[in-house]
DNA sequence: TTGTATAATGACTACAAGTCAGTTAATGAC
DNA sequence: GTCATTAACTGACTTGTAGTCATTATACAA
């Protein structure tokens, strides 16, 4: 029965065809303005073909986003590897460059990520996925806590909780990415975006030099 | 004509009572389950008349976050002044600490202001409105730049940008209270909401003591 | 050829934001 | 007191879009 095994890969290529398109749609006017029969068009299926490979619009979303985490877990971990045998803050540096390029790529993923808890997202995703996008995050901060480690071991860093300095460290970049991603608050400030997030990384990692925490 | 005086005053009266019903709606179940029917009824109104004192459901909430975010600066301003006399870093222990001590209080609200910039919000709510809600926020920060000010004269920090200093700082507290804030992810990392806050906050602080930025 | 399962469709429902023609109420001129 | 004018208010209606489901088309195996 080889033909079950074809059904399947033409199932995987239409999901696939869906994704594509929503993600051509999304990105192009903003998720909130593209409607699912936009996506559908695009896709050249009927709604129905879209809703029954996805539960809902945010369902498309996050499945789009997991593919990106998916790629940027990849940066990290190549940003981690080159660098590895580097001092411990200049490795933080890179792998918080690695970060910052990333979402200057893809700015409009960033603010959907971010925005995934909020408004009709959790009402509409399924735990499963949702589980699956945290888990995707988890293994990148995972790149950080690696890099904490060895500055701890090489006494550059004396914080003593790997996991609360990764996180913190990943939370204070998200701020200045949002920041920074937000082109009213960002005129507000008056700064530029690369200055921002360069004064934030060094501060942090300077900081980590310096707080014994807890 | 004192007529028109009263009537003022009753109009007033009337903005102020839909604004108090689209509080208590919004934050009982969250802005976007909320809809402006609801609001109407709570307020003893009908739904044209809500329309007649706000543009868009986004105005109603644009409007109450103004009136959060006037008392947020009260009370950083009354952290600053209270701690003038203390060293700089003691000071922005004072600020941040305030800042936490609010946005615990009003979780929702953060909530809503850090979303002000996404979905429909940019579509709904007219410029001027988005302006004041931004200057609301430049004001909070002129507490902080103003204390990082003093640590600059006091030789305590070393940044030489303070608005930079500043926005970095601020930008870094939003992405740990986000964190903190998001059930789930917060799940994720795994860690108390305060010991996060903490760990940022006297990182940011440390941090500032030893770089010069630019 | 035909019965069955699988995939796809699009007209339809539900729901909520926003509108506007029409109603009601207050005010002030006479 | 009556009437005209203005301001305030109403709620049925329009519009837009997410999500459903009865129906139709297609592919395959017997």
């Amino acid at each position: 029965m080889t033909t079950r095994a074809r059904r399947e890969r033409e199932k995987e290529k239409r999901r696939q065809s869906i994704l594509q398109a929503a993600h051509d749609v999304f990105f192009e006017n903003g998720f909130h303005r593209a409607t699912v029969d936009n996506v559908a068009e695009r896709a050249e299926v009927s709604k129905g073909t879209v809703y029954l490979y996805f539960e809902s619009k945010e369902t498309i979303l996050a499945h789009l986003l997991l593919e990106t985490l998916d790629e940027l877990i990849e940066e990290l971990e190549q940003a981690y590897v080159t660098a590895e045998s580097l001092p411990a803050d200049e490795q933080l540096r890179r792998l918080g460059r690695a970060y910052l390029r990333f979402f200057k790529e893809e700015p409009e993923c960033f603010r959907l990520l971010m925005a995934m808890d909020r408004g009709r997202f959790q009402d509409s995703v399924t735990p499963e996925v949702y589980q699956q996008v945290l888990s995707a995050s988890l293994e990148g901060l995972g790149w950080v806590m690696k890099t904490i480690q060895q500055g701890i071991d090489e006494e550059m860093f004396r914080c003593c909780d790997v996991r609360l300095a990764a996180s913190t460290l990943w939370a204070m970049l998200n701020g200045v990415l949002e920041l920074m991603n937000h082109p009213l608050r960002r005129a507000m400030v008056g700064m530029e975006r690369e200055a921002l997030y360069q004064t934030a990384l060094e501060t942090v990692i300077q900081g980590l030099r310096s707080v014994p925490q807890q």
